[in-house]
DNA sequence: GTGATCACTCTCTTTTAGGTAAGTATAAAT
DNA sequence: ATTTATACTTACCTAAAAGAGAGTGATCAC
């Protein structure tokens, strides 16, 4: 490896159908809460309905079990409810998940890296209004 | 910056400042037309309005139009009128937009690669719903 | 018997997204 | 004189998403 072969570039959608189901596939997993739940999950683990729902403060009960309940119908996590009482649920990651999450990180770090650059931009292009 | 030779899996947040502002973040950029137009820029260059237009037959005039405004803003992409008659703009990827869309590019390919599993996934689920 | 816990579900209301269609300015072509 | 082209903007309307808040069922601690 020498003068760094560009990252993967080839993006390219050829089956017109094929990009449909993709596009359609992007559209429900490009969640912002999907985004959130996959990174905890993958950063802590197995955890349990409260557990989430404390480590995602501004999600409310109904967005959670939306969320969630997609997630396992597509096949990113596993619902595994124990029949105790007070009843207890928990939720992991399946390998799909996983490497969901995985792709997602790249975005997550280019929202890092580039977050103030981001805010320039807008401070810039705001000012430009205000004159124009 | 150095050559980054593998693709990094230490998605780890600290500052809870900064997850905030990042998860605000993906969520503006993590939209479906937004993915889409960063990815007809990025394969075919400088478009003009109707250009892109005809590329994504099923968007709106008014969602194309807000976001490029809004992708603009966020300095993914630059806005070049000419002003002559009948008008003429043209819109093209910043290095900013340029490095989104190879973050993005992963979900893609993941979404591509895994289109399958996850309409299994959904199936099964289904399945067992009704059974149920 | 009262209250706490857990993982929801249900209903109601507000907010947002998004579509449709019409209008605008200008000059060149017919 | 009328039409065409471009890149929008504005107003209006509907449908979908999301939030708030109450309710549920079972068990245990007090």
């Amino acid at each position: 490896m020498a003068a760094r072969p560009a990252p993967e570039k080839n993006c390219e959608h050829i089956d017109p159908r094929v990009e449909a189901l993709v596009t359609d596939l992007i559209g429900r997993v490009a969640d912002k809460w999907t985004m959130i739940l996959l990174e905890i999950l993958e950063e802590k683990g197995t955890q349990r309905f409260t557990q989430i729902a404390r480590a995602v403060p501004d999600i409310s009960q109904k967005m959670l079990t939306q969320t969630l309940r997609r997630m396992e119908r597509d096949g990113m996590l596993t619902r595994t409810v124990h029949p105790v009482v007070p009843p207890r649920v928990d939720y992991a990651l399946t390998p799909l998940g996983e490497t969901l999450s995985e792709a997602f990180c790249g975005v997550w770090m280019w929202a890092e890296a580039n977050l103030e650059r981001v805010e320039h931009a807008r401070e810039e292009f705001d000012a430009r209004q205000v004159a124009v």
